[in-house]
RNA sequence: GCCGAAGUGGUGGAAUGGCAGACGCGACGGACUCAAAAUCCGUUGUUGGUGACAACGUGUGGGUUCAAGUCCCACCUUCGGCACCA
């Protein structure tokens, strides 16, 4: 068969039928299938890409030959900071490079065959979609969860730019090789921490992987503890969060991060130490989150020559500065309690700070540190009480003498949102200097986004060169303002816009409640396990704050979610350029087809694992379709006249054709599609024996085999599958038919095969049959010629028996 | 470093705590053929044995169990993420 010809044929075909067009008024039958969109960084669907969207395709056709009316949509992810770098380095504008990609990726989308409904294509970058996503951003402001505030970036002070984490290697920039500090600048951010607790709670009920809800769950990294305030010789007040309150006794000293604002009063405080804390905020500011919170790291740090009054003991302890202690985590501040902490432990020793122990190991000795529970000592009042006890008391205590309070912490931090970059959706937000902040009218959406940008760096946002975009007119007063220069994180992008897709061509709303309802959420959703803790934590908290908002009824954006893995070069490694390991899918595709691509994918490589890529297997699956289809030419030619019998052989293929039936119905669903199509070709198999063996076959039977072989097909290998259908003279589309049902009568065994075990050894196998008790296997068992003189003066202690599988004798 | 996974024949990979290696690839042997290709049939975890068979075998070391690739503990290696790649 050609498969090209064919392929095109049916694409055309489909395209004509609207067979792929999600039809609205099947929508209590919807099935909402969505892969991840692709981002258009290079010019052609690469294997990653394949693997993603064809294996979840045969998912969705299967459910639609199920009855249900299925909406698989796609779209492009088209902002971002590959593109603008790109434009950097070559002049040539990300407008043009993405609509360059999109346009290739599209072609190449649409030859893949997917039952993509094209009518529902968005683009994050055209002004129809960015629009509301600035819509979203004032949502989320009028509500109060957008909110400015000082973060810290990546500052490249040669390049003057901002960098993205992945452009600065080894602490120093990409392009330039300076030294990259890190720098304060004000930020917009979203206030996902308001949802932490219900983000939290909400992951039990999702179908989604364990190992993904576990990171969601670390990564909130709820804890719970307490507030300590320890009054500081400035008179300010330091509050630190500790899950340890009974350690508070054995408080040696309080640490600062070095990015905390007190940081400034101290130095004044102690002009003698202005330099070493100076020095030490500079050489903090060169290392990131990562490095800094190392256990491996060299603890580091620098006493500010400041005191702090302990709340409880009264005694004045020293303030320190070091750098593993975070200010975007907790509070800032951290009481350290070198008896019963790793670091502190570490710090203390290496500073020569005292070491107090308040907690003695219950039943051993105590060896310094000592991080677990314990009952407490040196700690007055409180002493002889046991961990939780303990915490609960001094809690309680802390709380009545105004001096701290107990108190959840979460490690989520809030969603950084601004981005000094072109290639993003604009601000929608002017800032007047009389009226301060003000958001952009939703009638004046969208601010869009000038092209003739200057767009290499110089020290500010792109955008804030570009006077015709700045200069505005206040929407408040209507006096002379300044738009906001920076551009949203392509992640709010990406955090509704399956909320988009039923509605892609809505020009009044981004979405109506109406739909969202009716089409969301997503039912399914694909996509790599490397979004597990943010593309899709952001898309469920902005599912969230929809809902309080009024626009939707439902709490959660994807019920089921599924990662399929990644596949490697062929030397294992993750396809780079750099590496010289990409592997492209144009050339098999142009050498056997899509059908036979995608099947080599479905079957060589185990869907949630991926693996590092390997041609061999290819030809294959060329081998295995061209098999099928010499069954189905052959049937066509096989005489009228043959058997009606139903006779062992038919019997025999009837057995396997429901055996298949079964397992590929249970294993799709589960998105085991290696072992589905291992079934096929059992099935496969079968037919060909059942051909070449039966020279009078049951010609209805066995053209009844043939046609549900095509059925069970049809999802695997879609082009293909419409061909031999028609080739069959079936008029209408194999995917208009029913996928087969498995009948359970087809698959009742009068014997099954049996392991015998003596001493969980295996000695035998044998033939039982199905209806006989446990005592009747045994005895049965027993006397079997290979079993029995393993008994002789022995007795039967134990006999486990595993209903059609095994028997197992425990004698002695 | 922290969080989360994975490790099975020559190879891709199967296996609700119940016969390890389904289904393929490769290899070997055979049929067909003047020959080759294609196709079809058979064998194929390792070691020993002519053989029936026996021993060993799922990264390493322990453990639980009648029974462990699967559960528990420790370790090794590889991969994903770590908040501005998306």
């Amino acid at each position: 068969m050609d498969m090209k010809s064919v392929e095109s044929k049916w694409q055309a075909k489909w395209e004509k039928s609207k067979l792929n067009v999600f039809n609205k008024k099947n929508a209590d039958k919807k099935l909402y299938v969505l892969e991840m969109f692709s981002y258009p960084s290079g010019a052609n669907l690469h294997v990653g890409h394949w693997y993603n969207y064809g294996p979840t395709d045969s998912y969705a056709r299967f459910k639609k030959m199920q009855g249900f009316e299925v909406f698989q949509p796609m779209g492009f992810d088209a902002f971002g900071l590959p593109a603008e770098n790109y434009a950097i380095k070559t002049g040539i504008h990300p407008k043009d490079s993405t609509e360059k990609n999109i346009a290739t990726m599209e072609t190449q989308l649409r030859n893949m065959g997917a039952m993509f409904d094209w009518t529902a294509e968005i683009k994050t970058c055209e002004e129809d979609y960015y629009k509301w996503t600035q819509w979203l951003f004032l949502q989320l402001y009028k509500k109060g969860l957008a909110y400015r505030k000082e973060a810290l970036v990546n500052w490249c002070p040669s390049c003057e730019t901002v960098l993205a984490n992945e452009q600065v290697i080894d602490t120093k920039c990409e392009r330039c090789g300076s030294v990259v500090h890190r720098k304060d600048m004000t930020q917009w951010f979203f206030k996902i921490t308001d949802y932490a607790e219900e983000l939290l709670e909400d992951l039990d009920g999702l179908d989604w992987p364990e190992k993904t809800k576990l990171m969601q769950k670390n990564w909130i990294g709820r804890s719970t503890g307490c507030e300590i305030e320890f009054e500081c010789e400035t008179g300010d007040t330091i509050t630190v969060f500790t899950t340890r309150p009974d350690t508070v006794f054995g408080v040696n000293y309080v640490v600062l991060a070095p990015e905390h604002p007190l940081v400034e009063k101290l130095k004044e405080a102690h002009p003698e130490q202005a330099e070493a804390i100076d020095a030490y905020v500079r050489y903090a500011a060169e290392a990131n989150d990562i490095e800094r919170l190392s256990t491996a790291r060299e603890k580091t740090g620098v006493y500010t020559g400041a005191y702090a009054i302990h709340p409880l003991t009264g005694k004045k302890i020293p303030v320190y500065l070091a750098d593993y202690v975070l200010y975007s985590y907790g509070t800032g501040a951290v009481m350290a309690v070198a008896a019963h902490d790793e670091r502190d432990y570490a710090f203390a020793t290496k500073y020569g700070l005292p070491i107090t122990q308040v907690i003695q190991k219950v039943g051993g000795e105590t060896v310094l540190p000592f991080c677990e529970d314990g009952i407490l000592v040196n700690s007055g009042e409180f002493d002889g009480l046991s961990g939780d006890e303990a915490r609960d008391a001094i809690a309680v205590h802390l709380t009545k003498i105004g001096k701290g309070c107990k108190k959840v912490n979460y490690r989520l931090r809030d969603w950084s949102v601004s981005r000094q970059r072109y290639w993003g959706a604009p601000i929608p937000i002017v800032h007047c200097e009389k009226c301060g902040v003000v958001p952009v009218p939703e009638k004046d959406l969208p601010v869009k986004l000038p092209y003739d940008v200057e767009f290499r760096p110089t020290g500010k946002s792109p955008l804030a060169s570009h006077d015709g975009f700045m200069n505005c007119t206040c929407p408040a007063c209507g006096g002379k303002a300044k738009r906001d220069p920076d551009t949203l994180d392509t992640f709010v992008c990406s955090s509704w816009y399956y909320l988009r897709y039923p509605e892609a061509n809505n020009d009044k709303h981004a979405f109506t409640k109406e739909v969202a309802d009716k089409m969301s959420p997503v039912d399914v959703y694909v996509g790599g396990a490397e979004h597990a803790c943010m593309h899709l934590l952001y898309a469920r908290f902005i599912t969230k704050a929809l809902r309080d908002m009024g626009y939707l009824s439902f709490d959660e954006p994807f019920k089921r979610l599924v990662h399929q893995g990644v596949i490697l070069g062929p030397d294992g490694n993750r396809m780079s350029k750099s590496k010289g390991n990409v592997v492209s899918p144009d050339k098999y595709v142009d050498e056997f087809g899509s059908d036979i691509f995608r099947l080599y994918l479905m079957f060589g490589f185990s869907y949630t694992e991926g693996g590092p890529w390997n041609d061999d297997g290819i030809k294959s699956i060329a081998r295995f379709l061209e098999k099928v289809e010499r069954l189905v030419q052959k049937t066509g030619e096989i005489e009228k006249e043959g058997s009606a019998e139903i006779t062992a052989d038919e019997k025999n293929l009837n057995y396997a054709k429901h055996y298949a039936i079964k397992n590929i119905t249970r294993d799709v669903e589960a998105f085991s599609f290696n072992t589905s199509v291992a079934r096929i070709m059992e099935y496969v198999n079968a037919l060909q024996k059942y051909d070449a063996d039966k020279e009078t076959k049951n010609v209805t039977f066995y053209k009844d085999c043939i046609d549900d072989l095509i059925r069970i097909l049809a999802p695997f290998a879609p082009h293909f599958a419409e061909e031999l259908w028609e080739m069959r003279g079936h008029k209408d589309s194999v995917f208009e038919e029913s996928y087969p049902e498995f009948d359970p009568q087809a698959l009742v065994k009068d014997e099954v095969e049996y392991a015998v075990q003596v001493n969980s050894k295996i000695k035998t196998k044998m033939m039982i049959g199905a209806s006989l008790s446990n005592e009747e296997i045994q005895e049965l068992v027993a006397s079997h010629p290979d079993v029995s003189p393993l008994l002789e003066g022995k007795t039967v202690k134990k006999c486990i028996v595993v209903k059609g599988r095994l028997v197992n004798l425990i004698v002695g």
